[in-house]
DNA sequence: AAAAAAC
């Protein structure tokens, strides 16, 4: 178990001078008259100059009002005034709206004999509740009204990791509990560490956030700011989102009234680092959301600028965490430059009965989509399938696709609406709650809306168009069989997917589907997707590229250590052998 | 070739 001189151990010298008067996160949050006590001696630690404490004392109004700026994480001062908004008030309403709601709990039957893999040196062991794990009153606290009862596998993995300072890159569905798995040791970390954390190193209107986690859409970023502010009430750690055109709600506001974790997408956060409005300098939590996505072709440069461009702690003095349902060899490959002496973990995806989505593959011609596609909806609300309680998730290839397929369903009498990029934000926004709400039960949707989004009650995906690369296809399927509930997948197939027939049907038979025949006459036509994986089995959504025979990186710190070092390294005694990678499969 | 992400 981590001690606080664990998340001390890189804090500067400095940091002794600031303790007397700087307000900890987990008592920011005390009634306005324990604080108003404390407010003339806010923070003066080292760096902290005069001008500090003169308008503090000076001035009744703070932020906004003088426009001169301070980063008031020093101050617990001006924290009472406002109350925090109870996050859970949502739940509480959506819960009423569908009765016995029970998707804040995972099923944990269908997780039971989920297949988890580890390699890297020394991986710290995994825990099997939230009780053996020291994450402090107010978090367990939130862990409970979050109903919350034991971790998922990819928390009892990594929680443990994380809270020993370690590096990690973890394979896992969305949906099986990934952000709690690196919100809860971000957020115990700033509490324990705060206590002797260092001022901000300037005086300015600058945010210097602890933690920064990325995700590659706004809506992911909604969700993800969404969910850590439950885990973070009443701790005194400010979460703070920043996504989409210049400050439409406020996020400019939020900053400057100081923040402790930065939720952003990375074009806005490139923009307040060019405007100054972000440091990076204290950042010692880096989480990588979609972390394949985050490092692709579209956005790797970006994610370079802000990781290794800008002011940010480099690898090893920062702790960094890389989260994704799939990890393509290459991504891990480029990933590398972003991690110290990491952890590889792969929790299990498909191939055993933890496979909760059925899949289908129909051969629909392009000039049939659409009348397949209204067969399939008149099927389900044959089945009675309809409704808030059975959303249906249709992805296209384009955004002009989207607007042309939902305008087509509208005229037909079918209730939907449309999610991309060509949208405006409140337009997306509207359409995502509409569509979770039940009020138009079928969202056509281009890939924003494939990662990481929770939609509860997501009973079908139909891949109207199906994508090039086989991730997308798990990530866009994954919006279904959420949180070990079942659903259903359906895949319009013709000449135009012939480069994906291999690499989905290996993935279904790997998923125990039911693969149609006629697939492997495509298969056989094309080469794409081979050895993807690395040979590694199908069990998971990557295998770490480290163990391929392969990959040799002679004399890096990976396999440094151990005799009968060998081209891999895996097996010799260097760390990576067969006893320390765990599965709760054996 | 398309999608996402700043002004």
């Amino acid at each position: 178990m981590p001690t606080p001189s664990d998340y001390n151990g890189k804090v500067p010298a400095a940091a002794g001078a600031a303790r007397t008067s700087y307000v900890p996160p987990h008592l920011r949050n005390r009634p306005l008259s324990a604080e108003a006590a404390s407010a003339p001696v806010a923070r003066s630690g080292g760096y902290s100059a005069g001008p500090r404490n003169d308008r503090i004392g000076g001035s009744s109004s703070y932020i906004g009002g003088g426009g001169g700026g301070w980063n008031n994480r020093s101050n617990g001062w001006d924290r009472g005034r406002e109350r925090e908004a109870n996050p859970f008030q949502d739940d509480l309403e959506t819960e009423q709206e569908f009765g016995s709601r029970d998707n804040t709990g995972i099923n944990f039957d269908a997780y039971e004999d989920i297949p988890v893999e580890t390699s890297g040196k020394d991986v710290p062991s995994p825990v099997s509740t939230f009780a053996e794990i020291d994450l402090g009153e107010a978090l367990n606290l939130n862990i409970k009204r979050c109903k919350y009862v034991k971790p998922t596998p990819v928390q009892r993995y990594a929680i443990p990791i994380s809270l020993a300072g370690r590096d990690l890159m973890a394979c896992a569905q969305t949906g099986s509990g990934k952000t709690a798995a690196f919100c809860f040791p971000i957020i115990s970390g700033i509490m324990k560490s705060s206590q002797s954390a260092p001022s901000p190193p300037s005086f300015s209107r600058m945010a210097y956030p602890f933690a920064l986690i990325l995700s590659p859409t706004r809506e992911l970023s909604v969700q993800i700011h969404e969910e850590a502010r439950k885990f973070a009430y009443q701790t005194g750690v400010r979460v703070v989102v920043a996504y989409g055109v210049i400050d439409c709600s406020g996020q400019l506001r939020d900053l400057e009234k100081g923040v402790d974790i930065l939720v952003a997408t990375p074009g806005r956060l490139v923009d307040l680092l060019e405007r100054a409005r972000v440091s990076l300098q204290m950042v010692k939590y880096l989480a990588l959301d979609e972390a394949d996505r985050m490092l692709d072709m579209g956005f790797e440069p970006q994610i370079r600028r802000i990781v290794q461009q800008m002011d940010m702690p480099p690898a090893g003095v920062r702790q960094t965490m890389l989260f994704s349902a799939t990890f393509p060899k290459e991504i891990q490959c480029l990933a590398a430059d972003f991690l110290s002496n990491y952890v590889f973990l792969a929790v299990g995806r498909v191939g055993s009965s933890t496979d909760l989505i059925v899949q289908r593959v129909e051969y629909v011609l392009e000039t049939d989509k659409r009348s397949h596609l209204m067969d399939l909806l008149h099927a389900q609300i044959a089945n009675g399938n309809q409704g808030k309680q059975a959303l249906t998730l249709v992805f296209v290839e384009t955004k002009k696709g989207a607007d042309a397929l939902e305008h087509w369903l509208c005229i037909n009498g079918f209730p939907a609406t449309s999610i991309h990029g060509d949208r405006s934000q409140q337009e997306r926004e509207y359409a995502l709650r509409s569509f979770k709400s039940g009020k138009t039960p079928i969202l056509v949707a281009t890939d924003v809306a494939a990662r990481g989004l929770d939609i509860p009650h997501v009973a079908h995906v139909v891949n109207f168009d199906l994508p090039n690369d086989i991730d997308d296809y798990v990530h866009r399927i994954g919006r279904t069989g959420r949180a070990g509930k079942t659903g259903l997948a359906t895949a319009f197939f013709n000449d135009n997917n012939s480069s994906l027939a291999r690499p989905l049907s290996d993935l279904m038979l790997e998923a125990n589907q039911e693969v149609p025949a006629w697939i492997s006459r495509f298969a056989a036509r094309s080469s794409y997707g081979k050895n993807r994986r690395g040979g590694g089995g199908g069990r998971f959504g990557g295998r770490d590229f480290r163990r391929d025979t392969s990959y040799n990186r002679g004399g890096t710190d990976y396999y440094s250590v151990g005799a009968g070092h060998s081209s891999n390294g895996y097996n010799a005694s260097s760390g990576y052998g067969p006893a320390t990678v765990t599965s709760a499969w054996d």
